[in-house]
DNA sequence: TCTGGGGTCCTAGGACCC
DNA sequence: TCTGGGGTCCTAGGACCC
């Protein structure tokens, strides 16, 4: 999709047509641009800028903090579209897919009139621009849609793959970020041609085996296949919260405070998932940007808010100086279905447990997020806690009754 | 420039086991 | 005494994507 998140925003509010708008927060905050329209675009301004950036460079923009139930809706009608044209579409993310239209043809035409018809449904079902690219593999149709953009619409004529990708940067492959170009440039490799020129030994004594799968890459061969690695897979690897302060902090109240919500958000969404982690992670970020990360593998799986912040927690203080905090993140890695039992004993109290925090599930979902926090510490820990002044915490909408 | 948040995948060393 | 080879798990860090 084209500056999917602007799209969908100017589709709420039609004066922000053509204007230069800023998704992703106030201008003053701490952040980082999510989409710049076109218009924004212009002054220089582009997504993962800091805001504070953006706003120097285009202080007439319209920022915006944006709307994430608005794009996965959106998301979801384009994906209804898409499903029309091909049983198999992968969402690549919220606002990318991609389409398999092998043994199509007979219904929708060649390659180019196909994704011609597919660009003209979105719009017309959407009212919203996209681009495509439509090639053999996935990785050349990706950045033949790169290339189609804005609203455009590219074929790579089969056998054509290296002829189109040899004059583009080696940025433009997925997969080569800021350090790998650096790395490549400093071998006085610019273009995806020069790269196909290498010798495969070369970038595999210099890049190792990324080196090699780059090689592969330049001359647009897609060693992912088509849609095989969706087959069979369950999805989710790690569930994750984190937050950047406002301000940095060193107030031990306040970050004990954090790593508990952060804890909870993440057990909460766990519980929604039915899954169980058996590895915590906390992430600390100094006031200078230094970061560091501490896990630690529990005895058993857990989904349970106090069970994951007394770990979170202790993981902190462990690893903390004592020194200003800018960030806190909370993970919940190698997630299991099922919960490995120890004891009847253990699965009595984990019963009991699912019993209690289904219910402060549903207090939350009624009043919000903060509403009802765990006492932390509690061996017998079935009480939960109801704040009296829910609208005084942090960032949260106060309660309707 | 003053640097988000949610993810995936990879590397590498050390502990531990056979 | 002067110490293999293969495997898995755990931990920490980092590149990259949207």
């Amino acid at each position: 999709m084209d500056a999917f998140f602007v799209s969908v925003e100017e589709l709420f509010d039609a004066s922000l047509k053509g204007k230069p708008v800023v998704v992703g927060g106030r201008a003053n905050e701490r952040g980082v641009v999510s989409a710049a329209s076109y218009a924004a675009r212009k002054f220089g301004v582009h997504s993962a800028m800091p805001l504070r950036t953006a706003y120097r460079l285009c202080p007439q923009a319209i920022f915006i903090e944006g709307h994430r139930d608005r794009y996965l809706e959106y998301s979801r009608r384009v994906f209804a579209v898409l499903a029309k044209f091909s049983p198999r579409v992968e969402m690549a993310s919220i606002d990318e897919a991609y389409l398999d239209l092998t043994g199509t043809e007979r219904l929708h035409g060649p390659p180019l009139e196909a994704a011609s018809r597919l660009h003209d449904a979105v719009k017309r079902e959407t009212d919203l621009n996209c681009s495509i690219g439509a090639a053999t593999s996935r990785l050349v149709a990706k950045i033949a849609s790169d290339q189609a953009k804005p609203n455009g619409v590219l074929w790579i004529v089969p056998g054509k793959e290296a002829d189109f990708l040899a004059p583009l940067e080696v940025r433009k492959i997925p997969g080569v970020g800021k350090v790998t170009e650096k790395n490549l440039h400093a071998c006085g490799i610019r273009k995806i041609g020069d790269l196909a020129g290498l010798d495969d030994e070369f970038l595999e004594q210099r890049f190792g085996r990324w080196g090699l799968a780059l090689a592969g890459k330049s001359r647009g061969e897609d060693a992912g296949g088509w849609f095989d690695h969706e087959i069979g897979e369950s999805g989710v690897k790690s569930i994750s919260h984190e937050n950047t302060f406002a301000v940095d902090t060193a107030d031990r109240a306040a970050l004990d405070a954090m790593l508990v919500r952060l804890s909870e958000m993440v057990a909460r969404r766990l519980r929604d998932y039915r899954l169980y982690a058996r590895t915590v992670q906390i992430k600390l970020r100094y006031s200078d940007f230094s970061t560091f990360t501490r896990s630690r593998t529990l005895p058993h799986a857990t989904q349970i808010d106090t069970e994951l912040a007394a770990a979170a927690r202790d993981l902190f203080h462990k690893a903390w100086s004592g020194k200003a905090i800018r960030l806190l993140g909370v993970y919940a890695q190698q997630l299991e279905p099922e919960e490995g039992q120890t004891s009847l004993l253990e699965e009595e109290k984990t019963e009991r447990w699912r019993k209690t925090l289904k219910a402060v599930d549903r207090l939350r979902d009624k009043y919000g997020d903060s509403t009802v926090s765990l006492a932390a510490g509690l061996k017998a820990g079935f009480r939960a806690r109801v704040h009296e002044n829910p609208e005084n915490l942090p960032g949260k909408a106060p309660p309707k009754k």
